[in-house]
DNA sequence: GTCTATAAGTCGATAGAC
DNA sequence: GTCTATCGACTTATAGAC
């Protein structure tokens, strides 16, 4: 008896209901977060999105793809949002405040959004498996935070700050740091540090002088 | 993938060499840094150790008890290490002079040592399965360092941080960031920024006097 | 070396829409 | 009837553990 191992070509989805495919995403987040990719099982993927293996491969090539497109729309449905933080405020205001705001709703996001945290989380776990998902996530949504930010500060010349690109990751790179410390590493109880207190820090580190706040 | 071609000692297993712990450990970084907590085999790890599973199971616990044994002692092993950079300049230079041989340092050290690096990345993608690892990390590691920053940054009234533990975090966690973003989520190509002129930025925030306004 | 559990991925059958 | 999305049951490989 011989299997052929016929190059599978697996049902493409074609114009099936985006309900399927929504539901397996949305099971696949649940597994893929509290287990990590190597760990979750498409079992229970496949459970958790109340469907059956065999659909969950005909929507999805492997576990690969659908890792992929997981991390992929997660960046997409983000992306927006997070670039919005740095225009959130009005740029009319004097710069400390609009830092200060830019932040606040940089760290409130992020705390009151789960998904968004373990997301960085995966993709920083699974960069050696993964590289072009850290790619992605760096391309479509740091990338363009710093260079808005960055071009916002270049804009205020009385923040005197010479190289505004490395200002901007200061910015957001102690944001991250922070989250990431706090959030991700459960680093609270043995850092703790208030949100406010590190925006403030960072707020009065940028826009330095005598004579603010 | 290949066998170990040694000769396999067929003599009774007695624990005589503290060197088999060694390798095994040895072993399991290679393999767990390359394959991730979850997708690394036990069997590989035995076999990059160069000892049989029995062996190894008659050292560690199980493949938990071999990770949480790893982690720990690269955390132990890198400890000092890590501390010892705060102060590995003369603490009597200038301020900006002290920082940026730390900033300098720091990224020297990390981009020097992969292990190093893998470790964060391992302790941030397993955090979920194992929050004490990551706790080990901040309270050994990340805390001393902060708190010894925290403190030379207090002892240099000149430089008006009214912060100076939030001064330390800045400056550690831009550090941090810039590392991950560059080379563990392989962003160099995506957003390429020289470490010296992410040194000097960050240097000059900090180092800014008052009333340059 | 061996044992058992569970993983990824596949196949034949079924059920409803037209 | 046919078409197509679906699923229960299966195969094969490899894991952890002793």
């Amino acid at each position: 008896m011989t299997h052929s191992t016929q190059p599978k070509s697996p049902h493409r989805p074609r114009k099936e209901k985006p309900d399927k495919a929504q539901a397996i995403l949305a099971g696949a987040l649940q597994v893929f977060t509290s287990h990590g990719y190597a760990a979750a099982s498409m079992d229970r993927i496949a459970s958790a999105a109340g469907v059956s293996k065999p659909t969950l491969y005909s929507y999805f090539q492997d576990k690969e793809g659908l890792f992929f497109a997981l991390v992929m729309q997660l960046t997409k449905n983000n992306r927006k949002t997070l670039f919005s933080l740095p225009t959130k405020s009005n740029l009319q205001a004097p710069p400390d405040k609009v830092l200060h705001q830019i932040a606040t709703s940089v760290l409130t996001e992020f705390s009151q959004n789960q998904p968004l945290l373990t997301l960085m989380r995966l993709i920083i776990g699974e960069s050696e498996r993964f590289p072009e998902l850290a790619q992605t996530f760096i391309r479509e949504i740091k990338k363009p935070i710093l260079e808005k930010l960055a071009s916002y500060l270049a804009s205020q010349p009385q923040l005197n700050l010479p190289d505004p690109m490395v200002a901007a990751r200061i910015f957001i790179g102690s944001l991250v740091d922070y989250l990431i410390t706090q959030h991700i590493m459960n680093g609270s109880e043995i850092l703790p540090l208030e949100g406010d207190r590190m925006v403030d820090g960072l707020v009065h580190l940028l826009t330095v002088k005598a004579g603010s706040r």
